[in-house]
DNA sequence: GACATTGTAACTAATATCGTTACAGATGGC
DNA sequence: GCCATCTGTAACGATATTAGTTACAATGTC
């Protein structure tokens, strides 16, 4: 159970959220769908709301709803907003300084990792709430 | 103790192998750079040498060289040895298929994670080995 | 044959993620 | 005002992964 899964569920909580545009949704609810705990869910929900992209209210008839509308909200959004760690880890325990290349090697990694970083970002950005809907409107992919 | 630093190493040992071209490097001497253990660091070029980036001699004298030249290995090949886990994992537990939405996000999720891998390889492709120890020489990254 | 070195198995320690229970706080209906 | 319903969050346990360590067989050099 190592993995980070936390993108995966968030993308499907908001998908299920566009389903229901303006309607406020019990983390119950989304559990169901989602196959989890409705405290996991209220969770991820939390990290969404700090990041703008959903809004809550407790109480009875409570729930919660997109803050925007799908195509104002992109995937690198998400990804930033769960904060999964990096692609790749930089060096557990810290290089040995008298050798030259352990000096400077986490400097290199650090820029590789800056750029994959930038890479991923882009890539996610291309992707809409909107249009991750539609796929699952239309059941395939491709 | 959790994220995957194996990367890391892994581009660590190349660089220091490269430093040492055509020369048998011993295991011990990678772990002192690398500040860890001589058998992490063989077990990690046993995943080196399944990709035939590197060889390795066992018995006295013995040690491991580069397998091919430093501009012959770029950081996809190194990536794709040292097999990562993926940069997001899929939903761990199967979503409830009677959902409309449960029923396809795991295809299109499926979907945008391909995408993501072929960007990452991408990008880690136009990074060769040479340009790697080029940085480490020069003591700087930018 | 003695010795150095790799390859690998087995175990431990540290850590992260997820699931679960429990409960305080908020909100709306009556 | 009271109660049912929901969110927010803390606390704990189960499980899995990673890395570090010890131990030893297999291999190759001299």
């Amino acid at each position: 159970m190592a993995a980070n899964s936390q993108f995966s569920m968030a993308v499907h909580v908001l998908s299920m959220l566009a389903a229901s545009r303006d309607e406020n949704v019990k983390s119950d609810c989304i559990a169901g769908s989602v196959n989890t705990n409705p405290v996991v869910i209220r969770r991820l929900l939390g990290q969404l709301a700090q990041a703008g992209l959903v809004v809550s209210q407790s109480g009875s008839n409570g729930g919660t709803r997109l803050a925007k509308c799908p195509n104002e909200i992109n995937l690198a959004d998400v990804y930033s907003a769960v904060s999964c760690g990096e692609v790749f880890a930089l060096h557990a325990r810290e290089p040995n300084k008298d050798c030259p290349v352990g000096r400077n090697i986490e400097a290199v990694l650090c820029h590789v990792q800056k750029r994959i970083d930038r890479t991923i970002a882009e890539t996610l950005s291309s992707y809409t709430l909107a249009n991750i809907f539609d796929m699952v409107e239309k059941g395939a992919a491709a």
